[in-house]
DNA sequence: CCTCTAGTACGACATCTTTCGTACTACTAG
DNA sequence: CTAGTAGTACGAAAGATGTCGTACTAGAGG
């Protein structure tokens, strides 16, 4: 069975965190595996670059610690590891995620 | 007098502002200014790089909205935009804060 | 075995970033 | 005016990043 390198919670760099959230595309997969259901295939994410590009873009932020994947079959599904993220950088991602829904607010998310 | 352009509060994007915040020399900057006073000039930062990298550091902070800066006599005071960032970016800076904290405690930090 | 699907590896390329040094401007103090 | 201090502008260089296309591997299904 292929494997794929995760850091530990304990190991997660605010820098490196930082970073893997401030890019479009990453910012994109975030909150869709925020708003929708964990195991999600790289393919259920609509994205507008390149098949390696995306390849890329789920492999920072993975190295990050943001999100696990594993693998099923020929596909990899990913989660957000939010209570790791949550454990070692409160309130960080909520407020990313609170942060990208106030600036490109959702069709289906006009109040709150 | 020489002035200085600051985005609106209003105009702050996130990308920008998090890739402020995603490297060392500048998230120290904001360490500081969030743990001291207001109006720091550029000079009471002791940061491991040349002035001319200074320079460059404060403008992408300035630029991204996260730090004021203002003329007085040859210096520049710099002040922490932590009121626009909050409105705009609920609970973020907070959050880079408290992790950055967590990750590498300050010396004359221990309680909290 | 063959074919399809999902994703990776690799090399290339353009751009952005960080860094520096040198030369410069703006202001203060004498 | 002269000197000193604070910071900028500019160009250069090294490295990181985002992007792509092509060729590849792993597994599912016939």
């Amino acid at each position: 069975m292929r494997t794929l390198a995760h850091p530990d919670r304990g190991e997660l760099q605010l820098d490196t965190v930082l970073s893997a959230f401030s890019d479009p595309v990453r910012r994109r997969i975030v909150d869709q595996l925020a708003d929708g259901p964990d195991d999600q295939a790289c393919s259920a994410f609509q994205l507008p670059v390149s098949k390696s590009t995306s390849t890329h873009h789920f492999r920072v932020l993975r190295e990050a610690g943001v999100i696990e994947q594993r693998y099923s079959g020929t596909s990899i599904l990913n989660t957000l590891r939010a209570a790791d993220l949550e454990a070692r950088f409160p309130g960080l991602l909520k407020a990313v995620l609170q942060a990208a829904r106030d600036e490109t607010p959702s069709p289906t998310a006009e109040r709150l």
